[in-house]
DNA sequence: GCATATTTGTCCGTATGTATA
DNA sequence: CTATACATACGGACAAATATG
């Protein structure tokens, strides 16, 4: 049961298929996999035409997909000029990681409660997300070390035990993996926070739920503080950006 | 500049009609309008010809602002099936307000830490909420207590100076007005927080953040009890709550 | 600054598939 | 099980807005 944190997410993904989606889902999967993958940058155009007939469907249909990817704010609709993928700005990572702050803080104080009150929750999904990347990192695999401490923090926040947080966890994440596209090497941004992760696991198998909410607040800080720096370094590219009510 | 609070989200909806919104998101305030005022009760369904054809949009339109409805939750979409007003359980009523407690906390605190910095941020935007509903108290105009309750929370929230967490109160509280209408009266739900409210506005006016913090989450947990009381008592209609993937 | 080409926004008609009486 | 109603998806059309030379 060592990566039963690995178990659930595949479920959830392969519920999506066994629900039998929509075209339009379907087509929504297959850009969010491109966009996620970083095969399509930041600020890019997804044109209606090609994309259709690419993929071979009508443009309504695709335009359906357009909508579902825009809500989850991987994509930005401006009317009368198309849909683009999300280009991030400073402002984006400063207002994400302020949620991250308030909902994983939150997920983490409501879990201590429960560790008060006598009955401590399971953490074996942190540990498990733990372990996943210490083991990643000992073979060089920093991409994998990236997906382990997404899980490690989608854990964090499910201590909650909120759809809602749940959902809303996800998407942030989804965003972030938008700035990392625009970032030299992921390595020099994970490997400072393995250590970090253990030590929020560890203190909160001993029960030490109040530092364990110190120990993530400081982490959330400190990565947006690496963040928005590596941003700052790579102002290269800032073309559109107009913000109007994202449609 | 007492109804300050009133000039913002006045301007918030302005905007939408300032940019020239596309056929679809203006149907989709058309439709929430009617969801929001209990015109459609939730449960009740939504047919697309019939809405088509009286509204004067064609079924594509209104299919994409279904979308946009649908992303609020105010409406659910069943595959092949049609959109469905939303109807709320108990489980998503507890998880609202562990949504709440997570993120009015949060801002709370997160202005706290500004006033122990020595920098406090204004708390005209709260108190003109409490004393815009004492004053719909007054003259007995309950359904304005219920508007000042929603500004007093979402100007709460809007310490957090985060566009997401303003966004995620926004839906929080339109859910909110789902549950409201399956329910008696409506002064005997706000009646008792006025003066939470009143209390909380003091508090942060003389610096005390971290009490202000306790009333606030004493309060959403009142709440959120008599809310699930009322709930049980009119347990009368319960029809379609199909969960899957939203669509 | 203008004329043209391209692309989006919106609509309609229709064929197919799905759910329900 | 059949029939009916309705949702899904397509392709074509045209006006309006935008982009391009």
């Amino acid at each position: 049961m060592t990566d039963s944190a690995d178990w659930t997410t595949a479920l959830v993904s392969a519920r999506q298929t066994l629900v039998r989606a929509s075209t339009a889902e379907r087509v929504a999967d297959i850009l969010r996999d491109m966009v996620m993958e970083g095969r399509v940058l930041p600020g890019a155009k997804l044109a209606e035409d090609s994309i259709a007939d690419a993929l071979q469907v009508s443009r309504n249909t695709l335009r359906e997909a357009f909508r579902l990817l825009n809500h989850e704010r991987l994509v930005v609709h401006e009317l009368n000029r198309g849909v683009f993928v999300r280009l991030l700005t400073e402002a984006d990572v400063v207002d994400i990681y302020r949620m991250r702050r308030a909902l994983e803080g939150a997920a983490l104080r409501f879990w201590g409660e429960s560790v008060d009150a006598g009955r401590p929750p399971a953490v074996s999904h942190v540990r498990s997300a733990v372990t996943m990347g210490v083991a990643a990192a000992e073979r060089g695999d920093w991409d994998g070390v990236g997906t382990a401490n997404m899980h490690f923090h989608r854990s964090i926040a499910a201590l909650a035990d909120s759809t809602r947080i749940d959902e809303i966890m996800s998407q942030l994440l989804a965003e972030l993996r938008l700035v990392f596209h625009v970032m030299p090497t992921v390595r020099d941004f994970y490997e400072p926070y393995l250590g970090d992760n253990e030590r929020i696991a560890t203190l909160m198998e001993a029960g030490r739920s109040q530092e364990a909410v110190a120990v993530l607040l400081d982490y959330l800080d400190r990565a947006e503080d690496q963040l928005l720096r590596q941003f700052a370094s790579t102002a290269g590219r800032r073309s559109e950006h107009a913000d109007p009510a994202s449609t």
